[in-house]
DNA sequence: ATTGGCACTCGGAACGGCGGAGTGCCAGCC
DNA sequence: GGCTGGCACTCCGCCGTTCCGAGTGCCAAT
């Protein structure tokens, strides 16, 4: 009953402030939504909220700002994510159907997500240890240096020169190209260092010390790779609200926005699922990050492969950057899927 | 003589305005400086110096800030490049030595410089279309489908899958990845187009639909992808200066990093040769870097192969910055050389 | 439980005075 | 002719004051 309302209030506080970033007052909260009751009583609710928590005032005699635990709340259980208009589905289809490659996929996406929320996007590439193999190509480029091209089911491409200790023809090459492919072409990327793990000793003694050159080579592509990637765009979105948003500047979420550690480690608690997962301001484990929030969520086939989001200040509008976050997460699935 | 001094007094007020970033009035001028001469006389070089748009006050009776022009004449005339310390030079070695493959040596190479010079560093790929051919790769993925892999003598690699009309057999691929190897490895990449161009005709009939496609899905990895890519590091080193640097809001310059194009572009016109070039605020074509000042240099073994530099303010440490780019851009040209 | 009324608080804008840094100019000096 | 000290002037930035309004908390009445 009263909870009703209160939670209403609260609802309407968050609409207000992140559509006019000014703290809201009772009185313009009464002429804006249709409470159907007086300031006075609305003061009394938001004193209570202010006591549990969940909006604050910036100083005595201000309107109210909500924080961080009024967004959670609002986020769980006040908002739903907002689906996209006609004209946006329209527009993300259009903009990334063109693509060609997966580079191209994800700088669209990346791209498309940051135009969408006018906040800074952020694709991780799908993740190498998630993936299998396609393909282990060996290319000779002398008589003693070998190129390794690694390819993946989702279309990444990696590869690592190395040096061999013996001469090697083009004969030799293509027999360790088979023996390598026989045994992880179609597996998983996790399982190849054990697939692999004997294969020095089944080919004939004299290719012996080249397979295990290549072999290292292999293995560093597959596991120190595993060293995921990640894209930004919309960057300058970080400046819209001016001095607003971020209170001093923002130079520190720059600086967290260029540790791409720090993203992958957000990505990494999230993309064990397809749904579309919320971080405000202090929830936010890293340092730098603590006035803004991110909005996430995996993407892939079947297993998420990876992940992808947007970052902008707490003062965010969460709904439409979910719904945003995941449309693109899905359509983005499809298109990997297919190629 | 009169003159002499008068660019002295340029000199110096330049160097302390991007120190303190302050306007430098005539009394602080001659404590800092030897000028043997009096503040008043300092005072009429100033008013000469102004008249002849090199500097402005930003108001009456303030002190005098250097103008783009007076950048300019400072970089042309005034300044040297600064060489890097011994401890500069040694960070730059152990930074890059270490790493793998082109987009390690990429990755590094940007942080490094927008360490080096506390600005956003701008590091563009080696374009496609100044390397040459080292290796062109056809895999099979499907009875349909091939996977195009080109390598380039820089260690770029650029990959493209492509359908084609009738079923190959792995012989088949061998075939034709010998007859492109053939025709354009080790050739230089605005050559490849005019080479393939009579490869369908010299395979035998029944392989000359898949010829045909293959050969297109070559070309458009050749002359499409001649759109270069740029990696960008450092751009939380634009809030340093606060309000101070940047008039109103940093936006438009991040706005104009995000468009890589803009970036090319700079490059463009630098990267046919290796000196450092600088372009100063008002020079600058695009309208949000009027107020940002470019330093830039192309690198490459002989002749360039593309660009690299760093952005800032205009009150910026040209010497330093100057002698930063030099070196890593040389020293990264003695990379790729090596491997 | 809700409401109108009322006193209170505090930030932000507007105002004026003041100090200081810096200038331009001029007359004198080498 | 170039340099210098002196001096009047300008104007920004700072600070204290005042004032207004938005917004609150509380209370008594319904």
């Amino acid at each position: 009953m009263i909870e009703d309302r209160k939670l209403a209030v609260l609802r309407a506080i968050v609409e207000d402030f992140v559509s006019t970033n000014e703290p809201v007052g009772s009185k313009s909260l009464v002429e804006r939504h249709q409470l159907g009751v007086s300031p006075a009583t609305i003061r009394n609710d938001m004193a209570a909220l202010e006591d549990e928590g969940y909006i604050t005032q910036p100083h005595t005699s201000a309107g109210r700002v909500p924080t961080d635990k009024g967004y959670r709340l609002f986020v769980d259980r006040l908002s739903s994510v907002k689906p996209l208009s006609p004209a946006e589905r329209k527009a993300i289809e259009s903009f990334l159907s063109g693509a060609t490659d997966l580079d191209d996929v994800v700088r669209r996406t990346v791209r498309l997500l940051a135009q969408l929320t006018h906040q800074v996007a952020v694709v991780q590439y799908p993740s190498l240890s998630r993936s299998s193999v396609r393909h282990v190509e060996l290319v000779l480029i002398s008589a003693t240096r070998v190129l390794v091209v690694l390819i993946t089911d989702t279309g990444r491409v990696e590869q690592r020169q190395v040096d061999v200790p013996t001469l090697l023809a083009d004969d030799d090459i293509a027999i360790l190209r088979n023996r390598f492919n026989e045994r992880i072409a179609g597996h998983h990327l996790a399982e190849a260092p054990a697939l692999l793990a004997d294969l020095p000793g089944a080919v004939e003694p004299r290719l012996q010390p080249n397979a295990t050159a290549i072999l290292a080579a292999v293995l560093e592509t597959l596991v120190e790779r595993t060293e995921e990637r990640v894209v930004l765009a919309g960057t300058a979105n970080l400046a819209r609200g001016g001095a607003l948003d971020f209170p001093d500047t923002i130079r520190p979420v720059l600086e967290a926005l260029e540790e791409h550690v720090v993203l992958l480690r957000l990505f990494g608690e999230v993309t064990d699922a397809h749904s579309v997962r919320v971080s405000i301001g202090g929830e936010n484990p890293h340092e730098g990050l603590q006035t803004a929030s991110i909005v996430t969520s995996g993407y892939g086939v079947a297993t998420p492969l990876a992940g992808l989001g947007v970052l902008g200040p707490t003062r965010m509008d969460y709904p439409g950057a979910m719904g945003a976050v995941r449309a693109v997460a899905r359509y983005v699935g499809h298109i990997l899927a297919e190629s």
